[in-house]
DNA sequence: TGCGAAACTGGCCGGGTGGCCAGTCCTTAT
DNA sequence: ATAAGGACTGGCCACCCGGCCAGTTTCGCA
């Protein structure tokens, strides 16, 4: 019966490693001041620690490509993308056209979800 | 010198609350078999909470605008995603206007990025 | 029993998209 | 000097996309 003011902080754990996950729910359960979320819970902040299986290949793109591809994922076209970095749709065209060749992608939609599977972008 | 065959785990934190970051960096600072990363060191795993600003309105769409929408992220064509559920392309179209509708998106790319960033679709 | 919502289909059309070709300029590496 | 790669631009063209119109069927609910 503390008359501490704050409750405790609880966490959820989406851990695709289950030895970690074990180690880490070890560790954090002896905390004082947070726990583990019970089934059904809305927790306040969540541990990620996803397989970085696919990760360890980043893609190299260019600045301009990068720039691109950030206006892509806003959903903008190609002519407001042209605008935005003033230059050409014709310019912006070849860039998209890089970034779906680099990201394997069949179009701008299916490009940008690869790009933020791969962490290169954030949505 | 623990003959501890298992080194800490390096966590990061990606906390939008301030007062929670420091809550949270306070308590894990002192817990013995994990530590958080230093600046530039790559982490086992990370700590988000983000802001739950939008989250809580969940648009209603159907299972149908659910199925389109899942194809889509993948990438696909209407005319791929017609002959996947066996509708005709026009139906396709149909079930996307309404996703670009509830979704309040521009375009295909939009919708997928909406829609994954408020957890519709997982990437 | 009627009414709305969801799912489905068609035609039409302007504008967007992506592929292909070719070319220039500039900077860095060999 | 001589590549080599990035950024940039143009034209051309088949195809796709999204918006508009209109229509049918089926289901559950009042």
């Amino acid at each position: 019966m503390s008359a501490d003011t704050t409750p405790d902080i609880v966490l959820t754990l989406e851990i695709d490693d289950p030895a970690l996950a074990d180690r880490l729910a070890t560790l954090l359960g002896s905390v004082a001041g947070l726990r583990l979320a019970a089934p059904g819970e809305t927790a306040i902040a969540t541990i990620v620690a996803r397989d970085p299986r696919v990760m360890p290949e980043d893609i190299a793109l260019t600045q301009r490509e990068l720039d691109v591809l950030a206006l892509m994922a806003e959903g903008a076209s190609n002519k407001m993308i042209a605008r935005q970095l003033n230059i050409s749709v014709h310019t912006v065209k070849f860039h998209v056209g890089s970034l779906l060749d680099k990201l394997d992608a069949t179009g701008r939609t299916d490009a940008v979800a690869h790009a933020a599977r791969r962490g290169v972008i954030e949505l």
